[in-house]
DNA sequence: CGGTTAATTAACCACAAAGTAAATTACAAG
DNA sequence: CTTGTAATTTACTTTGTGGTTAATTAACCG
């Protein structure tokens, strides 16, 4: 694939993946404990090669140790995953206070048609955006 | 693709159209001026193709003028990724304090090694992990 | 040794992705 | 109405991805 951050992006850009990285996010854990919940979709052989896809992006580890692989998370590429985000950050966030910004002028707006002229305006929640 | 996320990861996994995004970031522009930068590594319907590829993941959005497409920056798709992420960066960050930590211990040894007792442990600097 | 468990490799298939060249659409303007 | 410019569409090629089943490696265990 080339360039590490499209490795990165493009090993993100399957849900059996980050599910897997989810998982290993509280934890290591082996080969086939791993694969369990997807055994009912996918064969064992098709989880090794979304492993060696995570591994190919450092997203993995893998340490043998007897017959087991224990896979464990590695953060480094995410950082730079979010280091390359973050530079859009500023947009979207400047982005909010225009919106939040014009949402409250079309709010006064609608207030002086409304009871024109006369009670205190009441200042709506800023950046209420989404509830996860 | 499937679901969004990894429709969005899928289309930031490729140096040319991460490279037009951030063009994007400095203001909307049309598809031939877009294009320009590429012209010597691909022909245009490529790009139109990276284009296409953009659009359908919710990244940019193009409007038509005359024979002119304008295409701008969508920055919605990148704060669901961007908002993915974040459940890893607590992770790191435990991980840099360890790190940190694991420094301090091993710094605070040898200088016991070194200079055996009595004189004060100057504090060193804790997370200047990395110069962008 | 022989059997079992863990995991990978090999060989294959279907389909999507990234690119090309050439044709086509759409509009503006002389 | 023809010509030039902007951009897309079509048709085709090559390569990569995600999955399969079957075979293979590797280690442990009785």
């Amino acid at each position: 694939m080339g360039d590490p951050l499209s490795t990165t992006f493009a090993a993100l850009a399957d849900p059996t993946r980050r599910a897997i990285l989810a998982r290993l996010s509280n934890g290591e854990s082996n080969v086939t404990e791993l694969a369990r919940p997807f055994l009912e979709t996918m064969s064992l052989p098709a989880v090794t090669k979304h492993l060696k896809v995570l591994e190919n992006a450092g997203l993995i580890q893998k340490t043998k140790s007897a017959q087991w692989r224990t896979c464990s998370l590695r953060v480094d590429p995410l950082r730079e995953a979010t280091d390359w985000m973050e530079q859009y950050r500023q947009i979207w966030e400047s982005l909010d206070r225009l919106d939040d910004y014009l949402k409250e002028l079309q709010e006064a707006v609608q207030r002086d048609k409304e009871e024109p002229r006369d009670l205190p305006k009441p200042k709506g929640k800023r950046h209420a955006r989404k509830a996860k």
